[in-house]
DNA sequence: CCTAGTTGCGACAGTAGTGTTGCAACTAGG
DNA sequence: CCTAGTTGCAACACTACTGTCGCAACTAGG
């Protein structure tokens, strides 16, 4: 977010290579860091296939390499979310939509995606954001009867962001809507039988 | 787990103060580490009210400490579990009573029954056999019609798990079986309404 | 009172990670 | 060819945490 910002050909870099090793930088550090959350610059650098002190050069300190990558995801989220619809499409579409969306976006970038809390307060707007979208969807649901009346729509919400989360870890990772149905199946019906509870 | 193995009276300190501050510091350990797992061993003895070194000479290196943490909370875990006799009461008894008994160990001890991969061998064994258990509750259950014949089981203990996770994450630390019946309800029937899908 | 067990405190060495700097080398646009 | 931009490498200072030690002080059983 703080780096490499003039128009395309405003400058003229001798090599077009920085802005690409920023990219490369950054899918390694959530690779390493998805793995192991305390991870040091150096692993990150030679997951990277770089130097430590390249990863220096292009991101001054530790935590800002993590806000780039917290960023980053976050600005990827918002947009997965915005294209679903979520407030105007019919509630279980957007449903499936939005939980399709955010699954294909949230496979390779869960560690950055989970970082709802950073300093930033750009992410947390980010985060926030998405948050009432999914409670103002739940209302809808609820009003259109997909979701039980008398469900507590926080808990729905935590359990639903916990469905995606167990969703992305799945080993044979399969294809994104054949995920979101489980997901939206797993949340609205359970994985009871129909008959007596 | 290694720590004073005498027996009650075999040996004579001059204080008990050592087996106590044992616990005091391990009840530490678990506060803080739940909410900061990369704490400092300086922090933990803060929190426990003693200084650095004592902790050291009670554990050896802050990995043993964490060990016994683990150690520790398996045991209860375990126990949590076996009391239930989720092996022998019917399956949605069984899956109620389990779940509550877990909660109460969970709450309080979360971030210790959350090293379910530690070093130790005996851990390892306690949540492998926690694991199976499981399983072989959930395939009760969907032979007597609880849980769908078509439920993907692996999925579902994950859903049970996360379900479980999320619990003792509310807020409001209701009582125990109030969130039994919560998770449990929301694993079987989710939070859809019954009408078309 | 004497003594063993325990604790706090201060000091220390060792280690690992962070962030900086200077320099040589390479590469592609001019 | 020349040069700006980039990279790797080696070195360095700095910080934080870990683990160990010795000593003084306190406490309770004998």
């Amino acid at each position: 977010m703080t780096q490499q910002e003039q128009a395309p050909s405003a400058r003229r870099p001798r090599r077009a290579d920085a802005e690409r090793t920023v990219r490369t930088i950054l899918e390694a550090a959530e690779r390493v860091l998805s793995a192991d959350p305390a991870a040091s610059m150096e692993q990150i650098a030679a997951a990277a296939g770089v130097a430590r002190t390249t990863v220096h050069r292009r991101f001054a300190t530790r935590d800002a390499l993590i806000d780039e990558l917290t960023g980053w995801a976050a600005q990827r989220f918002g947009d997965a979310v915005d294209r679903a619809r979520p407030e105007t499409a019919p509630p279980l579409v957007a449903l499936y939509q939005v939980t399709a969306n955010v699954l294909e976006v949230k496979i390779g970038w869960g560690f950055a995606m989970d970082r709802a809390f950073s300093g930033d307060p750009q992410v947390a707007e980010v985060h926030t954001g998405v948050r009432e979208r999914c409670d103002r969807l739940f209302v809808r649901a609820r009003d259109a009867g997909v979701i039980r009346a008398d469900a507590d729509l926080d808990w729905a919400r935590r359990v639903y962001y916990a469905l995606i989360h167990e969703a992305t870890l799945r080993p044979e990772p399969a294809d994104t809507d054949a995920l979101a149905t489980l997901v939206v199946d797993t949340l609205l019906r359970g994985i009871g039988a129909g008959g007596g509870l």
